[in-house]
DNA sequence: CAAACATATCTATAATTCTCGATATATAAA
DNA sequence: TTTATATATCGAGAATTATAGATATGTTTG
């Protein structure tokens, strides 16, 4: 972890609404209906319920989560037309371990 | 830690500069020199000092460690004419929790 | 008390981020 | 193979942040 990523890192976490989706991918089953397909949440949740819950508009949602995916905050799995968000714990701790 | 606060301190960490003074703030004796008055570092280093080592305008550092203080990643102490910032250990490590 | 010094605050402009609607792309279903 | 569904990308205007210079405030020193 470097001052560039981490620097990335800290921008995804500093918007109150990207933030709060790190905390409901903590535990997806309590905070979102289980998928159609699915019968887990092992590579987290997709886009759709994610901007459901948020409230904002599916472009911002969506350019949201690629950001985050980017810089490694998030995991992206794709099923069929499913895009699926899961959190990428190692990097979170390499984050704190950066501040720390 | 809420998710208000927790917003507040990731957008002071969002920044190259100011991220890289929490981490000059980790050991302030290898990146700064001795004080005029001061024979130890306990309460941090002065905003001159970090001033210089920024590279950026007075007015803009002084910004920065007073919001930095704000939110509580920074501890300010006065020492006469000079103020003396250091790193609040105890906020870091509760943000390190909220976001794992 | 006046001058010098350290820091904080104010004001303003440039740069970046936020957020959306529109549209494109990709997959699945009919 | 058209249509519906899910997601991604583009373009634009609004909002926020970055940053500086000017100035104010508070402290020390002569």
């Amino acid at each position: 972890m470097d001052l560039k990523l981490a620097t990335e890192i800290a921008k995804c976490l500093s918007n109150p609404t990207r933030l709060q989706i790190m905390e409901w991918l903590k535990e997806p089953e309590t905070h979102f209906p289980p998928h159609e397909t699915l019968q887990h949440f092992n590579d987290g949740v997709c886009v759709t319920y994610i901007q459901e819950k948020a409230g904002l508009s599916q472009s911002t949602i969506s350019t949201y989560l690629t950001n985050m995916e980017k810089c490694s905050l998030l995991v992206l799995t794709r099923h069929g037309k499913w895009s699926y968000f899961k959190r990428n714990e190692e990097t979170l701790k390499e984050f704190s371990e950066f501040i720390l």
